[in-house]
DNA sequence: AACTATTTATAAGA
DNA sequence: TTCTTATAAATAGTT
């Protein structure tokens, strides 16, 4: 669309690069907010041109990374898995560092009290119980259950130390 | 562009909308595919349509993730720095609780003998731990695609103690 | 899904 | 660079 037709490749002279950028990234923010508006959608653009410099668009009403953050929740993972390792590997080392306490508390205590049969058993039975809460609950969980409140915070209460975040 | 002249605000009928939508919807995509490949630029663009569905576009030779992190790393800061904060916040209940772990240990108690007060204590940094993971994940979580199911909860299995209760 | 009359975007020129 | 304009491209309404 112009005096001439052209050719969808890159742009060798620099100038003429820079210029095409800037009437080009217009019309699409144009058309991007255009599109917001006639059809009620969210749309976050980010540009770089090849200088290195940086535009972003934006539908009203949100921001960058609520579309970020519902972007992730569409394709169901985040893209930063690899940053959540890292500190999930530190919670590990944590929990480890606790089972150690606990094991030790443990040995302290009156092993006539506390078989370990006994607490392996009870573990089991909370691990078991979370687990179907799990699969049956998670994507709702945002706010506590019915379940939740009825069979997991009483358990938790009552065994707290077999359940302590270690 | 078309037979007539168009006001750019909502449109009402629900199936003009959805055809608007996905005609210019393709009409950026190619814009944006045309200045990504005449002036050798980075662009990144998200939508989400009324009815939820989402679209994207990325320029070749990076992803999503790329541009995002460029872009944070251009306007200077992290959009997830709250998230890592709630994190941060959640490995230092563990600290806590590891502390009060040795702390126990030291004064040579067994869990019967533990006072009521610290029952509720430890009970408390258990639960407030709970309800910041909540806060912090399950907004990513709320619904089950089947993206999530494949990779998400496979996921959350493997690392459940990021995202649950121990 | 196609078709076109029009509007809109823009390449090249001033 | 900014403005202009001839032309290419997108698309609104239609079939």
């Amino acid at each position: 669309m112009g005096r001439g037709k052209i050719e969808i490749k890159r742009i060798e002279n620099a100038t003429n690069r820079q210029v095409t950028y800037s009437k080009r990234r217009s019309g699409i923010m144009k058309k991007a907010r255009e599109l917001t508006v006639l059809c009620d959608a969210q749309v976050a653009i980010i540009m770089f041109s090849s200088t290195g410099k940086y535009h972003e668009f934006c539908s009203t009403g949100t921001d960058i990374k609520g579309i970020f953050d519902r972007y992730q929740q569409a394709i169901g993972t985040s893209l930063w898995i690899e940053q959540y390792e890292n500190m999930q590997r530190t919670l590990n080392h944590l929990k480890d560092i606790n089972r150690n306490l606990r094991t030790e508390i443990r040995m302290g205590e009156d092993l006539d009290a506390l078989e370990f049969e006994e607490l392996r058993d009870l573990e089991q039975n909370v691990d078991a119980a979370l687990k179907e809460v799990r699969q049956r609950k998670y994507h709702v969980i945002t706010t506590q259950t019915e379940t939740y409140k009825k069979k997991v915070r009483p358990f938790l209460n009552n065994h707290y130390n077999l359940f302590s975040i270690n």
